[in-house]
DNA sequence: GTTGACATCGTACTATAGTACAGCCTTTAT
DNA sequence: ATAAAGGCTGTACTATAGTACGATGTCAAC
């Protein structure tokens, strides 16, 4: 049996706004079912699933233009591609990993003067900041 | 001797979009020089001293908001606060690199997965997105 | 003294991921 | 039968960090 939710029903089944669906429409993510007589728009559970398969792969930080194209990859049965953009979003993890552990041991650095001087003397994080 | 430099000396000098120094006056980041006789602007070596502070507390994670912070608290000498923000922000960016490292294992996981099972089956990457 | 390069100001646009709302129409419950 | 609740569309706004551009005016070099 195929439920016929509106809109607001799906958004509190899937825990996401109202208009972060109609959002995810005009991106293309989702379909956007017929209008039924009257003008509202009735939703399968699909629809809910779907919503989450978007908000799982947010999670593991695919954008949505890239959820788009594993969507796309999903209806070509495209194993490889979707492999490949994993790998490729792994490494872009991997990068951003390493500059924060730089932006990380600057900081300890920065903080650790700052104790050590005990605030005797000009701020020296300031100071850092001012070398040239 | 304080030179007068145009605008586009300092977005010259200081490696920067002329627009993004404008960007900065409108945010209240960096001081509008007084209009001289004609109406244009003149700088001093100062303002590239402040776009080089700018950029210095972006490379370590601060928002231009954050920097403005900080220049306030350069202002009042609140060497106890820019301590204390530089704390808050060290405290972020670990929780952004354990939130990474976790996508990464799941990423790391799919990856793996997709490999041993040498894309024979429906594709394990998608499936698991779309699991429950 | 004219031309070309550069300055000013205001506004609009980029990407990313949504959120908010006005104005109108439909559905549902009382 | 009527009112509240909710749906539809389109547009505008949020944050973040800028970039782009047109209209107009000025500076500097030749």
């Amino acid at each position: 049996m195929q439920s016929k939710l509106t809109i607001g029903q799906v958004a509190k089944a899937a825990a996401v706004n109202i208009e972060t669906i109609r959002f995810y429409q005009r991106k293309g993510l989702i379909a956007e079912p017929p209008k039924a007589l009257g003008g509202f728009r009735y939703y399968s559970e699909k629809c809910i699933d779907d919503i989450h398969f978007i908000k799982r792969a947010q999670a593991i930080g695919f954008t949505l233009e890239e959820i788009k194209e594993l969507l796309a990859m999903e209806a070509c049965d495209a194993c490889q591609q979707t492999h490949d953009a994993s790998l490729i979003k792994l490494n872009m993890v991997n990068a951003r990993i390493a500059e924060l552990e730089r932006i990380r041991e600057a900081l300890q650095e920065l903080i650790g003067k700052c104790e050590r001087e005990n605030f005797e003397t000009a701020c020296p994080i300031i100071d850092s900041l001012h070398q040239h």
